[in-house]
This record gives C-alpha cells, sequence and structure tokens, in this order.
DNA sequence: GTCTATAGATAGATAGAC
DNA sequence: GTCTATCTATCTATAGAC
C-alpha cells in the first residue's frame, strides 16, 4: 500500500493488455479501466502515452528476462532439456506479443530502441550462460547465432501457430544446438577475426 | 488507363505506406490522399479496412518474394556472393516492416495469417533453391535453419540498427552456411527420414 | 492523489448527389 | 466511378473541482 501502488497496478495492467493484445492493444482508456482508475488519473502517473509505453515496455522487459533466465536452470539436465525449455518459452504468443512491440516502439521511438538495447544485452548474456552450461563455446558468433535463431522461431510461432506450415521449433533448436556442439570453435582465417 | 487502374494505385501506394511506417502507417485517409482520390472512393474498391489490409498484404507478399527471389541468383557465384545478397536484404527496414506487418495482421486475423502463410511457404522454396545452389542440402531442417535465423536477424536489424548491440548479419549467415556445408546431412535415426 | 468533464484529433464507415 | 459531407467511435490530452 506505498504510494506507489496504483503505479505499480497500471503498469502490471498495462503489460496484460501487451501479453493480450500487442502494442495497439495498449490504449490509456483500457488501461485505466482495466486498473480501476479514472483516465485522468492514469495521466497523473504517465503524463503522455510516451511515457506510458516507455515504463511498460521497460518492465515488460524485466519480466522477458526473467523468463528466459527462468530456462537456464534448464540447462542443468542437459541440452534436450533445454531444448525444450527454450521451444515452450518461444512458443508462448504472449512473450512474442512484447518482443514485437518492442519492434514496433524500436522503430519510431529512440527511447524505446534504446531499451530494447538493455533487453537484447541482457538476452545474450543469459544465452551465454545456458551456451556454458551445455558444454558450448560462449562465443559471440555462437551467442548471436542462438539469439537470432530464437528470435525468429519465436516471431514464426505467433504468426504460424496452428497452421499447417507451423514451424517445428524444439526440433529446429535441438539441430543447432547439435551443430554448434559438433563443430571445431568457428576457425578464424589466418589473420584472425577482430570483432 | 484500365478501370483497375485506380486500384493498382491504391495498392501500390498503401503498399509504399508499410514500408515507410509498418501496419500503424496504414491508415484510409492516409491511402486516399496519396493516391489522390477521396477516401470514400477508397471505400468503393476496398469497403472495409480489413478488405484493404488483406489486398494489400496480399500485393507485399509479391514483391516481398520477388525481393528473395532476386538474391536467389547471387547464389550462382557462391556462397559468399549469397550471403552477402541476403544480408543486405535482411537490413533493408522496408522489407522488414512489411514482415512485421504480417505478423501483427496475422495475430488477430486468420485471414492475414492464411496469407502469410503462402509467403512463408513460398520463402522456403526460395531458399530451398538458394541452398541447391550452393551445395547444401534443400532438406527440411536447412531450409527451416534458415529461414529461421534469415527472420530473426531482420527484426534485429531493424530494431537495433545503428546501435551498439546491432547484429553482424552477414557474419552470422555465413557462420550458419558454414556450419550447413560442414556436417554430414542431418543424419536420422536408424530408421531413416520420411518426410 | 483522485476525480468528472470535455476539448481536439483522427480513424472507420455510410449516405447520397453527380 | 467519383465526389462531398457527415456520422460515430476511439484515442490523446487538458482543465479544473475535491
Amino acid at each position: 500500500m506505498l504510494p506507489t501502488d496504483i503505479r505499480e497496478r497500471l503498469l502490471a495492467v498495462a503489460v496484460g493488455l501487451i501479453r493480450k493484445g500487442g502494442l495497439p492493444n495498449l490504449t490509456q482508456p483500457r488501461v485505466a479501466k482495466a486498473a480501476g482508475v479514472s483516465q485522468s488519473h492514469l495521466t497523473y502517473y504517465f503524463p503522455t502515452r510516451a511515457h506510458l509505453v516507455h515504463a511498460v515496455l521497460k518492465r515488460a522487459a524485466e519480466r522477458q528476462r526473467a523468463g528466459v533466465e527462468a530456462t537456464v536452470a534448464a540447462a542443468d539436465d542437459g541440452v534436450e532439456a533445454l531444448v525444450r525449455s527454450l521451444a515452450t518459452t518461444l512458443s508462448r504468443s504472449e512473450n512474442t506479443r512484447v518482443l514485437v512491440s518492442f519492434v514496433l516502439a524500436a522503430d519510431t521511438d529512440p527511447a524505446a530502441r534504446a531499451l530494447f538495447n538493455g533487453l537484447v544485452v541482457g538476452m545474450r548474456a543469459t544465452i551465454a550462460q545456458m551456451l556454458e552450461k551445455v558444454g558450448i563455446a560462449a562465443n559471440l558468433e555462437n551467442v548471436a547465432m542462438v539469439h537470432a535463431l530464437g528470435t525468429g522461431l519465436a516471431i514464426l510461432e505467433l504468426s504460424l501457430g496452428g497452421t499447417a506450415v507451423k514451424p517445428n521449433t524444439a526440433a529446429t533448436l535441438r539441430e543447432l544446438f547439435r551443430r554448434l556442439a559438433e563443430n571445431d570453435p568457428p576457425s578464424a582465417e589466418p589473420a584472425g577475426e577482430s570483432s
């Protein structure tokens, strides 16, 4: 019941709206109504929609990271457990709607882009931990590959789910991990790679 | 100057709006204005916004496919040429905004989902051609992997472009192709692979 | 801090003349 | 086929009382 209690509830409600209907679903009237306050009271905490979106995405990013971090634990039980846990996380539409919201916001708002930046840095760190746990080199190339593949799979799951061409997320992840594990460390050419 | 001339112009204008500002940028007043017709005349051709979106995405999908198919030609010059061509295509924000528009529309509209379905089928066929040209097995696993990775890279380019954490799209593609080329065909279990 | 009320903008859609 | 005009709904934002 702190003074910030309502602010917290507003954020929680707003994150829920994004998770259920994406960024287009995040409107001030809807947030206010779902939180049980007047619309102008929402404005009291978040003067403009941009403020609201920024705060909500920040909050959503934390939740998103927590979700992926939870799957790190699964890596303790080996690659197959990790694959399954990851596939489950990537298949959740709610999570991907948050991702897409970031993409939309980042495309038009530099502040949102910076936020997404931070989320990505965190994601990469988490992915690096995963790879180490299952004995795959956690270098930049491998982390980038897993990150990009995971991103793509999540997007495809969201927009193809329930159709005939729906991606086999678990199988694709399994394949990638197999190849990353089998290969020698990505051998740089004679001169070596800089970045 | 066919009777369908204006309809075509409307579609062309609408695709441009999506490529420049994504689906949120596609509004009826804007399409009508940019095409130089009245808003109600737009309605004459596309009675509702859903009709418009459907027609526009269909048109955009053709353009999208054509873009990726153009990169197939690059595969004739070897993997490195293909990698560069692909990376360029995936880095174009305009192309990715079309992709994101499909994702958004598909998430709420079954008709859009079906359209995206068709686009994906075409994409996969094109990717299979690419792989064959550069001597990589064009099986389902490899095609799915390239498709998902490309999708993820495009998304990350759009939302991280110009930042410190921007993905190295070409390098990541190169890495994947290297690994796909090196590995033996994804050995199926004893029984062999069916489809 | 919290509200009611409302202004101002824009979008989607319809009516009806030419 | 093409237009003007308008209706309705929704959203963002502000004013001002308590």
